[in-house]
DNA sequence: CTAAAATACTTTAGGCTTAATCTATTCAAG
DNA sequence: CTTGAATAGATTAAGCCTAAAGTATTTTAG
């Protein structure tokens, strides 16, 4: 029932995870709750991962992820492949791309038959920063999720792709028309 | 491993969702996976109630979780205490605030017998445009978690509440120390 | 060929976020 | 009471994000 008595009102001690959805209501608003519990996981594995990638690599989650996505592809990608892939938009790319390439982590080639673009790719120490890192995380990102059994991995996972693919048609339609 | 074989590397026609986790390989990396999927999940639901706030009601995720949690405490919250609860750092509360201040609605009242300390409350304006807005918001939730029978919800709901539960172990100690 | 539309990318303005620092107030000891 | 530590908030600097506008290039139509 979580009734939410507000024991934290005297926040001296603060309880770590008053989160959101902890005090929704009861029985009703099943939706509602899933949605917020939802997004309490993420938010919380997210800022783990964000805080151990500061402290022992000095790095952000985007530049991660962005680097996670050009070690796939050692051709290179275009801008407008990147920002499809992480799902930002281009200027949030084009910020990153710039301080990689910066740090000689990256960089951009020209894409032959169109000068307008290029391809953006993992130099070699690009890759050897990427390696280290990507093996941390994992570890951090298996030891996180090590509370589910095998078997509840799998169901999660498979509802998951269930939520996700019918959100994509839900909401695909001219987003929100 | 990500032995990535550079399938889609041929992105002429961009299916709309080639986000992060569809390319991850196969049979390993079932920790990483479910991660991916996990966040693609969220940021997919979360950037499309982003597009409906922002198209419906001209406003902003973060300024309706604000209201959303005030809106449950008539007696008001305290800053801190909002902050913990959204899960937030009080520099992002101190800016909405201001906006909802600003906007009337919603007050700041003294704290008796704290100087530092105040209450911030909707105020009646509050309440009702954010009465208005939770109505449609819950409908849009709704609408978007819908694939999903009763009985997957259920499980689903439990699956994440065991993640929750292990990330709060492994993250609180001294934040990955 | 040329004008208009589409595309790839950058830039800008503005919002939310964090971590770190600052101010004011309260609390705890001596 | 007074000093020092803890607490509540605000402020700052910097990063990522978006939407919208701008630039350069390519494609499409006439």
């Amino acid at each position: 029932m979580l009734r939410t008595t507000v024991i934290d009102a005297s926040d001296a001690a603060p309880a770590r995870h008053a989160d959101r959805e902890t005090s929704a209501r009861a029985d009703d608003h099943r939706a509602l709750r899933l949605w917020l519990r939802l997004l309490t996981c993420t938010q919380l594995l997210e800022r783990h991962m964000r805080n151990l990638l500061r402290m022992r690599f000095a790095t952000t989650l985007p530049r991660f992820d962005l680097m996670s996505r050009l070690e796939r592809y050692p051709g290179g990608l275009k801008m407008k492949e990147l920002s499809h892939h992480l799902m930002v938009t281009g200027g949030s790319v084009t910020g990153i791309v710039d301080q990689l390439v910066n740090e000689k982590l990256a960089e951009r080639l020209p894409e032959p038959g169109d000068r307008r673009a290029f391809r953006v790719r993992l130099t070699r120490a690009g890759y050897e920063v990427f390696g280290k890192m990507a093996r941390a995380h994992e570890e951090w990102i298996i030891s996180v999720l090590s509370g589910l059994s095998r078997k509840e991995h799998a169901e999660l996972f498979r509802l998951l792709a269930k939520v996700k693919s019918h959100a994509i048609e839900t909401t695909e339609r001219k987003d929100g028309a």
